[in-house]
Formats: C-alpha cells, structure tokens, sequence
DNA sequence: AAGTTGACTTAGGACATAAAAT
DNA sequence: ATTTTATGTCCTAAGTCAACTT
C-alpha cells in the first residue's frame, strides 16, 4: 500500500528520472549500439518483429555452471542479520569420543614438543646465527640424519632472521612508500630454442619449413593442443591472424588455413620432453633445485629501507598465447616477448641500477617512491600495466592486509547504523538513493563485488552488483513455498557464475521490481548508481568504507560465527578441522568462491566409500578376533593369551580410529567437491580469528596455515593470543 | 561529471612436489 | 618401489578504487 502510493507519487513528480531506462553516462549509450546485430551499413538490423536484433550474449561458458551460492548456501550460513535462516547444518561425523585418549596424548605430546621448538627458537637471537651456519655448513655433506638437522637449522635462522616489522611503530601514512630500494631488475624470459630439425610441422600434409619467429609462435599453439581453448572459434580466429603478423610474406602466402596446419609433431615433441624431465635422475634434480636456488638468490630479494625482502614475481611474463577466462573476446592473440625497452625500472636514487641485458637498456629508470614496484611494463593484449612488486611476507603488503581487517573491523562498529541508513533510504524518494540503498543491501547481504562498469568487448561480459542488468535477475512474488524471492544468474570475477536465489524482504523486491519497469534485458538495474558515487557515499559513511570491505567484514565475522557454533570442545582433532574447514566453507560460499571439481572426482569418492567400506569390515572381522582371543583368556590364563587379547583390542581401536579419519576426510572432501577455501583464507579472513581459535582449541597453527600461509601471517600469528575477537 | 589511467588486491587454473596408497 | 592423489607454488588475469585528465 505505502510503496504503491509513494511509488506513484514519485512516477507523478519526475518520471524521467525514475524510469529513463538509459544511462546517462555517455559511453554507457555508446556501448547500447553495439549490442546490436549491424547490417552490412553499420545500422542495427531489424528483425522480424520490427526491433533491432539484439546480439546474444553467450551465457555460461561450458565450466563452473554448478550453483554453490543456490539453493542451500548463502542464506543458512548467515545468522542474526536480515533473516534467521538456520546456522550451517553440521550433518553427520562429530561425536568420535572413542579415541579421545590417544588424541589427547598425542596432542600433549606434539604441543611439548612444540613448546621446545619455540624455546628453542627464542633463544637463538641474532648473535647466535653465524655460529649456527658455520657449524651447519661442513656438516651438510655428511650423513642425511645431519643434513636434515641442516635444513632445520636453515629454517630455524631464517625465522630469526625475519624481520618483525609490525613490532615497530607504524610508519606515518603520507604515502611514502621507501626511503631507499634496490633490486636486480626482472629476469627475462629464456629465450626461444629452435625445434630440433627432426620435429616436422606439416601444412596440408607436407613438411614446411617456418622462421624461427614463426616457429616459436607456433609452438605457443602446439603445445595447447589438449587444451579446450584450441576448440573455441575465437582462440583460433585470433591465434591465426597474429600468427600471420609474424610470418614472412611467402609464409604468409603459403599458411592460410589453420585447419590445414599439423601441430601433432611438435606437440608430442614438447610432450616427450616434460616426461623426459619427470625422469630426471636425483642428481640432476638436486643440480637443477641448486640452480634454481641461486637465481632466487639473485633475483628473488632486494633491499627495501635496508631490509632484504622477498619479491613476489621476479620473472617476466613469457611470449604466449594470451588466456583469458570465459567468453573473452582477446583469447588466442600473441602476448609478445618483452625486452629491456619494454621495461621501467623502479629504485632509489642513489642504488646500484640494475643492468639490462648487454647491448640493451631500460625503457625508462625511475625514482618513485610513493609506489611499491620495482618493475613495470605494459602488456600488448590489453594495454594494462604489470608490475613486479613484493611477496606477500613483506612488511609493505603485511602491513596493508592488517590495516585492511582493521577497516573491516570498524565497519563492525558502525554497521548497525549503516543498515538502518539504507534500510531508511529503501523509500527516499529519489531513485539513485533508492538504488544505492538496494544495492547496498546486495554487497551487505550478499557479498557481491561492487561491479565497475567495464568496456564492452575488451573482456568477458562479467558484471558486479552496480553493473547488473535486469537480464541478471528475475523475481518471484513466490517460489519453492517463499515469498519474495530474487533469482540471481550472472557471471562475474573470472566468468564464475553466481546463482542464487535469494527472499528479500518485501520492501527490497518493490524496489527491484520498480527498477526493472520499463526496461529492457540489456538494460542496467541501478541505472543511476555506479561505483563511484556508492564508494563516495561510503566514504562519508566511514574513513577508509569501499564496497569490499563489506565483503572482507562479512567474510571474517562469518568465520569466528561459524567457529563458536561449530567448534565442540569434546571433539577430537579431526573433528575441529572438520569444523574449522566447514566455517571456512560458509565463508567460501557466501564469497562464492568456486573451482572446477577435482577430475575424476566421483571415481576418487566411490573409492573413498570403498575405503571405509573396507575399513569396516576390517573392524568387524578384528573384533572377531578379540572375541576368540578373549574366551582363549579366559579357558588359558596364560600370559601369552593375555597379551594377544590385548593386542587384539588394541587393533581394533586403531581400526577405528582410522574408520573415523577416513570418514572426516570423505565428508570434507564431498562437501568441498566445488568449492575453494583458498580465496577466502588468503584474502578475506582476518588470520588473527584463526590463530585464536587454534590457540583455544589447541590446534597446532600447520593445520589451518602451510609454510606459506604462515609467512604471510606472520604479524597475525606474533600478535594474538586466545581472546582475540575479531 | 565523465572518461582515463595507474596501482594495487583478488582469483582460479596449471604445474611441481610431497605424501599416501598399492 | 611405483603409481596415484593431495597439497603447495607459480602464474597472470581480472577485479577494485582513487587520482588524474578532459
């Protein structure tokens, strides 16, 4: 009643302004003409019915059609916000009681051992470490138990050695990036080896000599030949025409056809070499990893305000065949071999340059210090700049990631009022802060990206939220017994797609509903919002409030919701991961983070069934033998028997404990079939939630983070305790 | 205000290596 | 010991967002 009158009010008031289907961004109208089919004098053709025939979008690229965020996702994982959908179930394998002791020493044991670690760890200070290498070094080519106390003490320095960056007191933000940098430049991509003579490339079935340019973009494609791209039309069509920018004019004249051209030789050539280096002997891998050591080495540090710190891609780009993900128009054309005069360097000023190749020099040397890369260049493909910039276990990055979860840990504070704002503006009578406040409530709700408008053609057709069109949605007064629902299907990041359908609260589908009057597929939902003026309002909102960090907030504080539902003090180790993993699941879900389901993965789940099955009868057959050595006991008091009834038991327990195992895995593994926890752990989920939970939990810190993981965190992990909350 | 560019974060897949199963 | 599978690393594309330009 209330909406219908204000809504007619508003149509009354300024109806343009409500409904004007098109954007008032002048590309935006622009881009409209394109996507239409034109006839050979550039004017949209007419269809049958008397309009312009559309060009079709292609919807789903043939990976990543499955629904994660559908169905049973997003709305059971979220609690206490806009709905009271029921917590994450937690279905099946929790209570294993059984096994407790042996958990419980093994638990003791391990975290002593790990106390003395650390001691150990805390005792060698600095001072220390030469001692340490010059004992290490003769010893390293001894006996292997010394070469791994070595590799050990390696690992043990090189914790000392790291810089604890976050003890200091921070830097002043004024956009000063370093004071002094100096690095080796980038390493340039090996350069191209001709094919071995014997390595025939046919066209139309007769052996053709090619220039070593030609020969080398050719193998960029041969060596693709089992992948799906080289069945996509465009990937061909692109290929083929830069392909032919590189060839000699007689090669040109001779290649016409790329159906005509004969890959296979050259394939299988490049694939007898990769099992040629599988089969590498030991020697040889041991030559190579100390080569490739030493060009990390040299390479992989430089020196940023007098600390070594790792560099996160110090090798360019190599020449290939650019990928790009989903329906993307680019796919196929040559990524071209970079040069010195490709290539800006970046260091201070009075820091030993680095060299370029001999006979070659730098496109440009710089001293910027208010950026953080030390190498850039522009990509061929699309213009964009690249960079070689830090390893993420850099102060610079670290300290960024941090001040990011602490901007979302604001938002925590405020996003009670902020809900409230939007909630109010769902009336307003102005339609851009009725849209705002709809999409607000999207990113809020569900966590969608904020959608940048894009170029048309330059990339896949993805959209964010700002960037939906009504093609995205439909909406439903009722479906599957719910009232109110808003049926969302539509690719984003990386051509993934987002499917889900959401009920609304009735004011929200209105809204919507209001929005998509008058308009067409093709046309935007929030037509009079864009990113821009959604983050300028959250800016207003809140120092430092972009649309993402409702995304990194959402993220983190379903984690440490999911944590202290689903966490059981009683439970055993697996079972906390198994916990663990779950909530990190929810968060994966909600983000919609996606993967291509591991291959052969109802093949590997039906053996995992075997396994248990296996597993089971194998129980059952050992408490056979516990049953028959028990009564042997008991007729025999000797003690032999005894100690094989013993025994007995004992095998059975180990039986079961290993049933329970099997089952945690099968269970994460099933529920994980589509879903990748990685995204989120690495970049959404403040690490100081984690690292309370495993020091509550008693979880050694390697079974949530890897090697890596711990790097990156490191600050996260030196600086909370149990009572950290988020 | 719209459009453009630059710098930085986020993302999934390919590939390599380690661990587990046989 | 060998093969299979899980995990970790590398790679680089594809986003976000703010500053700059027109």
């Amino acid at each position: 009643m209330e909406l219908a009158h204000s809504s007619t009010t508003l149509n009354g008031s300024s109806p343009q302004k409500l409904h004007s289907p098109h954007k008032h961004k002048h590309h935006k109208d622009k881009d409209r003409k394109h996507k239409y089919v034109l006839d050979s004098n550039g004017k949209p053709k007419i269809g049958p019915d008397g309009k312009r025939i559309r060009i079709k979008r292609e919807h789903r690229p043939e990976h990543h059609t499955a629904n994660h965020a559908g169905d049973q996702g997003v709305m059971q994982v979220k609690t206490e916000r806009m709905d009271s959908g029921e917590p994450h179930q937690n279905s099946g394998v929790t209570n294993h009681g059984d096994n407790e002791e042996i958990r419980r020493m093994k638990k003791k044991l391990k975290k002593e051992k790990h106390a003395k670690k650390r001691k150990a760890e805390e005792n060698d200070v600095k001072p220390n470490i030469k001692k340490v290498k010059t004992k290490a070094e003769p010893s390293s080519t001894l006996s292997s138990p010394t070469k791994k106390k070595t590799k050990k003490m390696k690992e043990e320095e090189e914790a000392a050695s790291k810089w604890k960056w976050w003890e200091e007191k921070k830097d002043t933000d004024d956009g000063i990036k370093w004071k002094t940098l100096e690095h080796k430049g980038p390493m340039f991509a090996p350069e191209y080896e001709p094919l071995p003579s014997s390595v025939p490339f046919k066209y139309g079935g007769k052996v053709m000599h090619l220039e070593p340019e030609t020969e080398e973009v050719m193998t960029f494609y041969a060596k693709m030949l089992d992948h799906d791209y080289t069945s996509k039309e465009i990937f061909n069509k692109n290929f083929f025409h830069d392909w032919r920018k590189v060839m000699t004019s007689k090669e040109k004249e001779i290649i016409t056809d790329l159906g005509k051209c004969d890959f296979r030789a050259t394939n299988e050539y490049f694939k007898m070499k990769s099992e040629e280096r599988k089969a590498r002997s030991k020697q040889e891998k041991q030559k190579e990893k100390e080569e490739k050591d030493l060009i990390q080495e040299e390479y992989g540090f430089c020196m940023w305000d007098n600390h070594k710190e790792k560099i996160g891609n110090f090798r360019l780009e190599p020449p290939s065949l650019f990928r790009g993900r989903g329906d993307h128009p680019k796919m196929g054309k040559i990524k071209k071999r970079l040069q010195a005069k490709d290539i800006i360097i970046n260091c201070s000023k009075g820091s030993k340059v680095p060299s370029p190749p001999p006979g070659q020099k730098w496109k440009e040397v710089r001293h910027d210090n208010t950026v953080t890369w030390l190498v850039s260049w522009t990509e061929n493909i699309q213009g964009q700049n690249k960079y070689i910039m830090l390893n993420a276990n850099s102060r610079i990055k670290g300290e960024k990631d941090w001040q990011k979860y602490e901007t979302a840990r604001k938002l925590k504070d405020r996003v009670d009022k902020i809900r409230q704002d939007y909630w109010r503006d769902m009336k307003s009578q102005e339609m851009a802060i009725r849209q705002r406040a709809v999409a607000l409530f999207f990113i809020d709700k569900l966590a969608l990206r904020a959608g940048n408008e894009k170029e048309e053609g330059e990339g896949a057709d993805t959209v964010g939220c700002c960037s939906l069109r009504c093609e995205h949605i439909k909406t439903h007064k009722m479906l599957d017994m719910q009232e109110y629902v808003i049926e969302f299907d539509f690719l984003g990041k990386d051509s993934i797609r987002y499917y889900n359908k959401v009920p609304v609260p009735k004011q929200v589908f209105k809204n919507v509903n209001l929005f998509m009057e008058n308009k067409d597929g093709e046309d935007d939902l929030f037509d009079r919002l864009t990113t821009s003026n959604l983050n300028k309002y959250l800016n207003s909102l809140m120092d430092g409030l972009t649309a993402k960090v409702f995304r990194t907030y959402n993220a983190s504080i379903t984690l440490q919701q999911q944590l202290n539902d689903l966490t059981d003090p009683d439970d055993t180790l697996a079972g906390r991961m198994l916990s663990y993993n779950r909530s990190n699941r929810a968060v994966a879900i909600l983000c919609n983070h996606q993967r291509a389901a591991p291959k052969n993965f109802s093949e590997q789940m039906q053996r995992a069934r075997e396994r248990i099955q296996k597993k089971q009868d194998d129980i059952a057959d050992a408490k056979q033998e516990v049953k028959s050595a028990k009564s042997d006991f008991k007729h025999h008091k000797t003690e032999s028997n005894k100690k094989k009834y013993e025994t007995k038991k004992k095998k059975v327990e180990r039986l079961q404990e290993q049933l329970i195992k099997l089952e945690v895995q099968a269970t994460d593994r099933e529920e994980n079939k589509e879903i990748a926890l990685g995204t989120s752990k690495l970049n959404y989920l403040d690490p100081r939630i984690s690292v309370a939970w495993c020091k509550k939990w008693d979880v050694p810190i390697e079974k949530v983070y890897n090697k890596t993981q711990r790097d990156k965190f490191a600050w996260a992990i030196a600086m909370v305790d149990e009572t950290y909350v988020f």
